[in-house]
DNA sequence: ATGAAAGCGCTAACAA
DNA sequence: TTGTTAGCGCTTTCAT
């Protein structure tokens, strides 16, 4: 492992001092011409490339910013985070990835990196904002963060998300126009996540509005969800559900398959909403009803905000941004085929 | 902007060296219980924490992958990095990321980025292995690299991959076997990608064989496929497929739905078999019949080599990993029902 | 067990 | 237009 070719070789080898090396490869003062050429004849014959690592101790700038979600399995996240990429390289900055798989230990770990490699700045979407001590650890520091997905409810920070509960209310609301009654809610662990709880304080505030009694949220694991048995279960006998409401779409996905595997027509006996917008949804069939977070543009605010209060200190900013529920096949009106 | 707490701070405090205070820090040597406590008091009293940046100029080693992948969009390559991230993080590397867009031109940018940040090693996957302009950049280095799911064809540096072109040849030859001989291919741009080359290949193999003549390949764009208007095109007429091999599963899904929507019944009317073996694939209704890419151990596979390489000098080495046919619903029988 | 000191590769202020 | 110089924050010999 020989070691790379430094400023001081090639100013050395052009007959220059190293500043005006310096001023040469960054364009940041005047250079003769004679010395650019010769500058550049030594940095492409010798493959020299300035050392970034030198740089960055010098300005005390990374230019990188870390970015933490609970995984890229769920495209919601895999979306957010093309945006954040997306964004930062246009901006001139990196990404340093982190997924959590919604352990909290491996959130506080991720900021942890994140913060001993001095990144300009973070943008992360954690299991739950309220008790999260991931967040207290950034409070302690003065990096500034985004929050992204996660509701918003101290300040002191920027974040970007939509209104869970208000979707899910209206989304179960919807349900509950057309007719549906027993309606199931199907969720991965509560305790890991903030916007699942909200989800569901949105369905359960349609059904009270209504004056109907909550058939019951079923609690599933999150990664590779499998609610077969649960739903299969929940599914037998006469009063059964006639529509779900999943939590997220990746749920909602699962729900459908252990729905028709047990013989079940969608829509035709039951109705499934699911949450999140996946693009795929829309390819499937019946495409799926759900409520559409706009997760790349959310990663994209994240990235050019962040960006905006590191290098112009724009102040910290909370965005709600609206989701919009998509009309997909998986949802009918109640008939006489429920019984 | 205030400045960070720095060693320089801490010793001062402590009463001792800054030498003392790094031993402390890294357990690198022998320190006295009294100058350890006197430490660790001004550490939690002052939130310090070591420099990165500082750390790593000074070892010459930023502990830090560089991952370039086309998308994060199509779960194969959100698959790949999930794995690559984990086995990072576990042998403490940590995972900078950038995304091509199957452009060559960024695929060369990120490389550039990476470099000029001195990642310790990098895992790409790039459009097209052969005519690599990023791949040509970094054998000019003496950065070690993993290649992922690209075919490998030169030797001199690391891959893992399966074999496209046989996996191809299987699926459209089990199609044949079915009784199918109107096979049309989709396929993304074919310049874009080299796997796809090697699968049309494995494809009109499998048809020349048979001596089958070709229905037609079918390039559509990559990103947001809507292969809608040219396979309902191609389907119109008589003589149109029964059966469509797709270069991707999100190629077969698109596809999938363009067919359902222009009437046609899946696998009843038409086949459709996809390439890539995404998890979604199996919960799609019918499921999809692929050729399945192990893309988390692939991701795995590359971090667990590249870190070997890096740290125990463990020699360039290629892998071509098993793929396996998953038996979906998408596909069936050639019957009277095809005219 | 500890500290002094050198230096990693760079930028930027300053002087020339 | 150029060069000198002083660090940025750390690790790591080498003495003590």
């Amino acid at each position: 492992m020989k070691k790379d070719v430094t400023i001081k070789e090639v100013a050395q080898r052009a007959g220059v001092s190293i500043a005006t090396v310096s001023r040469a490869m960054n364009d940041s003062g005047p250079v003769s011409s004679e010395a650019r050429q010769a500058i550049l004849k030594v940095v492409s014959s010798s493959g020299f490339r300035l050392n970034g690592i030198g740089r960055q101790l010098k300005t005390a700038r990374s230019h990188t910013i870390g970015v933490l979600v609970p995984s890229l399995k769920n495209p919601i996240f895999a979306d957010a985070v093309t945006g954040i990429e997306h964004a930062a390289e246009q901006s001139g900055y990196r990404v340093l990835l982190a997924s959590s798989r919604y352990d909290t230990n491996k959130e506080v770990s991720a900021v942890e990196t994140f913060l001993i490699n001095r990144v300009d700045g973070l943008i992360l979407t954690v299991a739950d904002e309220k008790n999260s001590q991931a967040l207290q650890l950034l409070g302690t520091t003065k990096s500034p963060f985004v929050l992204m997905f996660n509701p918003c409810n101290q300040t002191g920070y920027s974040s970007v998300s939509i209104d869970n509960r208000l979707a899910a209310f209206e989304l179960v609301s919807a349900l509950i126009n057309r007719g549906h009654r027993r309606i199931a809610m199907i969720v991965g662990k509560l305790s890991d996540s903030d916007r699942s709880v909200e989800r569901s304080a949105g369905y359960e505030e349609a059904l009270r509005k209504n004056g109907i009694k909550p058939v019951g949220v079923i609690e599933v694991g999150f990664e590779n969800p499998d609610p077969g048995t649960q739903i299969a279960e929940l599914n037998r006998g006469l009063r059964s559900p006639t529509a779900y409401f999943c939590s997220t779409d990746m749920l909602a996905i699962s729900t459908i398959r252990a729905l028709v595997q047990s013989g079940k027509k969608i829509p035709d006996d039951v109705s499934v909403v699911g949450f999140d917008g996946i693009t795929i949804g829309e390819c499937l069939i019946p495409s799926l009803a759900t409520a559409v977070q706009p997760a790349e543009e959310m990663g994209v605010w994240a990235a050019r905000h962040l960006v905006a209060r590191i290098d112009k200190g724009e102040s910290v900013s909370n965005l709600v941004l609206p989701y919009r529920i998509r009309q997909g096949e998986s949802w009918g009106r109640l008939t006489a085929n429920h019984l």
